[in-house]
DNA sequence: CGGAGGATTGAAGGCTATCAAAGTCCGTGG
DNA sequence: CCACGGACTTTGATAGCCTTCAATCCTCCG
């Protein structure tokens, strides 16, 4: 029996649809491990060793300057998939937010059994297409948004990710979340800074359109208008 | 004979390493066609109807708000592929910026052609990925780099991208070259107003970093300064 | 030559960053 | 149980970068 018959994102990650003799390849390359907050599990510019899929919990993408501004340029729920195969070197960092779990691959490994199973890399294309589609809208957003759209764009696409954890389909935003950011890490998705996130939350909850019972909590209280703030 | 023979992207495209069988099929499905400086070629949020490689040209790929602030999320050059496969809507607006010459597919007959031919979703992976990593630098660039930083570091790309005109490997990036941008295109690609951006070319000319004999050539008179700039 | 669109230049203002200090939360240890 | 320490967050004051608004200047074509 291999891991992967018990996994929660078996058929929501890449691995959906493979037939079981096919799983139990898969399952004997990979090993699953736990990344606690704060802690990398990719180097940016360092070689790229490894693949893996999301079991549990959230991570960040992010580059530096070397000055040590830092940019957030993706972030990874459970059953995305993070590393950059078919690549040399990996061009982002990836640290967990949360505590987290993830199936591990040796980059080589799949991308040699990736490329002998055509269902798989059809699923990868189709995940990078999609995630593709999400960087370019955000290019927008730090591109061409002021603070309040930036801040309130966030918290919409917040509330639309952070409901996607069950096996359900999706039952529509959330109207109540805990954030897995920070404020610094908020300024550091948005290209703001930490002072400027924390005045936009604070306006928000004085203009009754969000509740903010604790660091990490949002509530939503006016959704309508933090669709139109968002631009 | 198919017009593939004579196509001058035909071995850097994703069409490249294809059988002649194959390439005959492919052929049959596409047509070229030429899309006039300026002329649309895919909307946003319009059905994705159509898939193409660019065969000569360069064109923008563009997200809008509903007022009308423009970015721009992407540059298509003579051998890349533009559109959105398996997917229901196109997110981003394809425009030519010179006159182009493209090889234009039926999005379904493209899908349905596609996952019939594992060789040619792989090159498609591999390109969807390497065009990842590119917006996810530049979503550093537009999240944390500041003006004369974001004009140094798109001179710098400009000089590389240019280049890359013939069937010849690399030979280093061009010293000298011509902007497929207008001044208000180059804002849109750098988050920028089109003041800002006279501005800092006109202070880089200053500065002896960079000659500007026309309104759309660009010379680098002095690539290291303009390196260390781009931050 | 003359017009039109794009580009440059100038002046002023606003938004966000920066610098600085106070406040809050939470785990630790007395 | 409560005091303490440290990290994170909030708030305030100021500065500066980039935008906005406006006018002028190219430069390309008819």
């Amino acid at each position: 029996m291999s891991s992967c018959d018990t996994c929660v994102v078996r058929n929501r990650a890449i691995c959906a649809g493979l037939e079981d003799r096919e799983i139990a390849t898969l399952s004997a390359m990979g090993r699953r491990r736990t990344v606690a907050a704060g802690e990398p599990l990719i180097w940016e510019d360092d070689d790229s060793l490894l693949v893996a899929n999301v079991i549990d919990g959230v991570l960040k993408l992010t580059t530096s300057t070397e000055d040590g501004r830092e940019q957030i340029v993706g972030v990874a729920y459970p059953s995305d998939f993070i590393g950059r195969p078919f690549g040399q070197t990996s061009k982002a960092s990836v640290v967990a937010l949360t505590d987290a779990k993830v199936c591990v691959f040796s980059r080589s490994d799949f991308d040699r059994y990736a490329r002998e199973h055509p269902e798989l890399e059809h699923k990868l294309l189709e995940r990078t297409l999609a995630e593709l589609d999400r960087t370019r809208s955000w290019m927008m957003l730090l591109g061409r948004k002021t603070a309040p759209e930036k801040i309130a764009s966030f918290l919409i696409e917040m509330s639309e990710r952070l409901t996607e954890t069950g096996c359900a389909p999706t039952l529509g935003p959330a109207r109540r979340f805990s954030l897995p950011f920070s404020r610094q890490q908020v300024a550091d998705v948005l290209g703001l800074t930490i002072e400027t996130v924390s005045r936009q939350f604070t306006k928000l909850k004085n203009d009754g359109i969000v509740e903010l019972p604790s660091r990490r909590e949002v509530e939503i209280i006016n959704r309508g208008a933090l669709v139109s703030l968002a631009g």
